[in-house]
DNA sequence: GGACAATGAAGAAGATTACCCTAAAGAATA
DNA sequence: TATTCTTTAGGGTAATCTTCTTCATTGTCC
């Protein structure tokens, strides 16, 4: 059975497109007998009205585009299911993207969801974009009037709505937990150096070091990528002092480090206390259990969803930027305060 | 600045709209000089044609829509990953949706991919679907000819193309398996004791008992839904017989068996052996690590992906079914073979 | 002649394209 | 050389995709 049209109907019964449109539509302005045929003949037929055509008609299609840097990361995941409930709640849908942090991707898919496709975009941002200031794809996303939302990676030079974590302080409060539970050398270990969210929770880790009169040691900041040995790059940090703390920037990061660091014989909390960001089942799960940094990713994409959706209402209301604070779950991994 | 259309722009240079289509579009029709004005008006003022218009044009969105009954479990974000990999490599974009295993979301979401959004779907049922067999919403898909290719939880009610886990066989060698490293009472944990999945995956276990001489008991299959308190139905098992075989069907409850049995004072592998379903992240990094089950979920949706645009190009091949063998990851919560 | 019911025509959304028209240049013929 | 024919460059017309909506147009009845 192939898809059936207004015109087909039309045709078999003789009349207008229009007066068939009227029909299924259940107009007044159609006589109740011709009505009921038409709707009947509509029905065994499964006709549906061609969402192509409605969508220019309209000019809206109901649906949101996200993108998102990595979709194996925890975080993001969370995000997406959050985005995905709210938009569901309003009716719409989501084309969701992956842009591998690779700049020429989420290009692409830029372009692609540019021009009509979606009503609005939920990003966040590619590394290489954010390192590299890349951002001519968005700034004609908002010359174009697209709504937009920006979240966790974002760009100072775009002007629309954010939803960000607290990252600043979320290092800052992080770091104060370490030294309050007695760690003298805090390592910091991150693999997203260059982005704005590992570049302020360093800001934050180095502000409380400096009010508790801590020296800042760059030795004790540990940046790597996909391609560093991290075994080898912990081994260094770990003959360099006796470190005491650890903080993993995300979850698999803690996850590693706890590991590298049992496996050489170091008690985990009694030698090494160990704190990592977001909260996922990974740390829950691992012995000992760890103490997390959660970013409420869900509720990150519940806000960043409602955002778009009041701005594709309401297109002209001032720009926001909502700050999601972050909360330290401790468990197992780090010494208990005296 | 407004959307800009070949309209506004015929209308600048009082010529006709198909003039400035073949115009930006490079014809040879039009002469050099006018093309060039006509280009570079249009770059300046960000003309985009409208994908909505060619979209009911070709009557193709080069989109395919994805709905799994679960983004929170690695096993169908893995999927999700090689089917978006696959379908952007061939150019296609995907809307994902999330079913949260109920039958009514899963037919709304039908409901709205069907009549042209997409130009294909992808999916694997909702429990609740698979449970009914309410399967009114895909039939309609597959009258309507809309290419469409089932994963993992599929139905013997719809033809189509299928990629489907061996899951007789995985219950069956996973079994043997403990029965080989000196198993006796092997108990199944499932969560999804209603789907075909685990129906099958049970079946296997069964006929390797069978086969082992060892008579079927009922008590040891555990079957328990998100509401059910898994603590206390391991407790009873574990009161019933003495266990030193646990198959949990997937990766969260595999890791969460192995925390209850360990909280109650056995050790793993030494007094139970542990396996579990999913090789994601989770099962690497407990403590003992978890011999697994993989699923190869990647791959699974790279060939859903080809599959469907396989059909896509090619609507009337025959239908195909790939089977997708599963592999044993033997780790730390297994006892070595003798 | 006016009121009303039932239907149709046309336009709009935005783009592509097969086909048609015009003028001028070049070729062919007497 | 003059006339006719053919070609082609350059552009326009209109159909097409599907639906909805506004504004006629018909016919009937009082």
């Amino acid at each position: 059975m192939k898809k059936i049209t207004l015109k087909n109907i039309a045709q078999h019964f003789d009349v207008s497109i229009s007066t068939v449109s009227k029909a299924v539509n259940d107009s007044h302005e159609i006589s109740r007998d011709l009505k009921k045929r038409i709707q009947e003949y509509a029905k065994e037929h499964h006709y549906k009205p061609n969402k192509l055509a409605l969508n220019l008609l309209n000019r809206s299609t109901k649906t949101i585009g996200v993108i998102v840097p990595n979709i194996l990361n925890y975080f993001f995941v969370q995000v997406l299911y959050g985005i995905e409930k709210v938009a569901n709640e309003n009716g719409y849908n989501i084309i969701s993207c992956i842009s591998d942090e690779s700049h020429e991707k989420e290009s692409k898919t830029l372009a692609f969801l540019d021009s009509g496709t979606v009503d609005g975009l939920i990003i966040s941002l590619a590394e290489e974009t954010q390192v590299k200031e890349q951002i001519e794809g968005l700034r004609e996303i908002t010359e174009s009037q697209i709504p937009l939302v920006l979240f966790d990676r974002v760009s100072e030079l775009i002007d629309c709505d954010k939803v960000i974590v607290d990252d600043f302080e979320a290092g800052y409060k992080t770091t104060k937990f370490f030294l309050n539970i007695g760690c003298k050398n805090v390592a910091f270990v991150s693999p997203i150096g260059k982005s704005s969210v590992g570049k302020l929770r360093l800001a934050g880790y180095r502000k409380a070091l400096e009010e508790a009169g801590i020296k800042f040691d760059e030795k004790l900041v540990v940046n790597f990528t996909a391609k560093d040995d991290l075994d080898l790059l912990m081994s260094f940090l770990l003959n360099y002092k006796p470190i005491d703390g650890i903080l993993g920037l995300d979850e698999i990061t803690a996850v590693k480090i706890l590991h590298i660091v049992k496996s050489r014989g170091y008690n985990v909390p009694g030698d090494v206390s160990i704190v990592g960001f977001t909260n996922g089942q990974l740390s829950q799960y691992v012995t000992p259990s760890l103490t997390m940094v959660s970013q409420h990713g869900k509720f990150i994409g519940e806000k960043a969803a409602e955002l778009l959706i009041k701005r594709i209402k309401e297109p002209t209301r001032p720009f926001e930027t909502k700050v999601v604070k972050t909360s330290l779950l401790v468990r197992d991994s780090t010494k208990k305060l005296q």
